[in-house]
DNA sequence: AGGCAGGTGGCCA
DNA sequence: TGGCCACCTGCC
């Protein structure tokens, strides 16, 4: 899950360490088998980290209310990939990495969120540098994202850095609403279309229920569904209705079996 | 060498 | 509403 597109923050070290930064944090983690993380914290704090990785969340009973009794397809991928989370990201770092995504590679997307958190950030140690926020990134400019290679996504995250860092409400107020009146307000603002929206809404708000739809969920629901051909706002509605509350981790199953087959 | 990638916004019927 | 196409950049 550090590499499947939920962050662009982590690298592989040697030992099967997993090194990453989020917020002002730097950390060190192991992933074992038996599903006790295991961490180093580099700097920040501990309370933190557990918060990141969904420790206070119930995983058992989050993953129970899936239909994988009746769902064969489901059960496979969550049989393939045991232990896999939902990230409780921190929600700027979450949008502005998700504003880089869009028709990118993940190499891709994780190279630019790195230079700009170089060019940006606060230095946390050891050669790593934190997310720098919206004020840095407005006052920043879309010239500098340019050089960032962010091509044409520039002007878009110029623009949301620019009415976020006027706007230190935008989170709280986002908190209060349902779901879908969330995705409407994310979708509102430039470069925020249903995919990114519905990203930001799982990875960086804890509604778990959101059901990102990009080219590889299309791909796995057409072959394991029979959805092929459908619209992709079609395919949000069936998965939505489908595995209901907990949607955004069948996703996130479905997504990992897709890209390992 | 040209098409396309983990989309979105704008324009057209 | 539904279908195209440009937009940056890098990789195949």
């Amino acid at each position: 899950m550090l590499d499947g597109g939920q962050s662009f923050r982590w690298s592989l070290k040697s030992g099967g360490i997993w090194e990453g930064v989020f917020g002002k944090n730097l950390v060190q983690v192991k992933l074992s088998e038996s599903e006790n993380l295991r961490y180093r914290v580099l700097t920040g704090e501990s309370i933190e980290i557990l918060e990141y990785f969904g420790q206070s969340l119930d995983w058992d009973m989050i993953s129970d209310a899936l239909p994988w009794r009746s769902d064969p397809q489901l059960r496979t991928c969550m049989q393939e990939f045991p232990g896999l989370r939902i990230l409780q990201q921190p929600f700027g770092e979450t949008l502005f990495s998700f504003l880089c995504s869009t028709a990118k590679q993940i190499s891709q997307i994780k190279q630019c969120c790195l230079e700009v958190a170089n060019r940006l950030g606060e230095d946390l140690g050891c050669g790593n540098y934190a997310w720098p926020g919206w004020d840095a990134i407005a006052e920043a400019g879309e010239d500098l994202l340019r050089e960032c290679r962010l091509g044409y996504r520039s002007r878009y995250i110029w623009k949301v850095a620019k009415i976020l860092s006027k706007d230190q409400e935008f989170e709280l107020r986002l908190a209060s609403e349902g779901y879908p009146q969330a995705k409407a307000t994310l979708m509102q603002l430039p470069g925020v279309g249903a995919k990114v929206a519905d990203c930001v809404l799982l990875f960086g708000c804890g509604r778990l229920e959101a059901f990102p739809v990009d080219t590889w969920i299309t791909k796995v629901m057409a072959r394991r569904y029979n959805l092929g051909g459908w619209d992709t706002a079609k395919v949000v509605q069936f998965g939505q209705v489908h595995f209901g509350s907990a949607a955004g981790l069948a996703q996130q199953f479905l997504f990992a079996s897709e890209r390992a087959h």
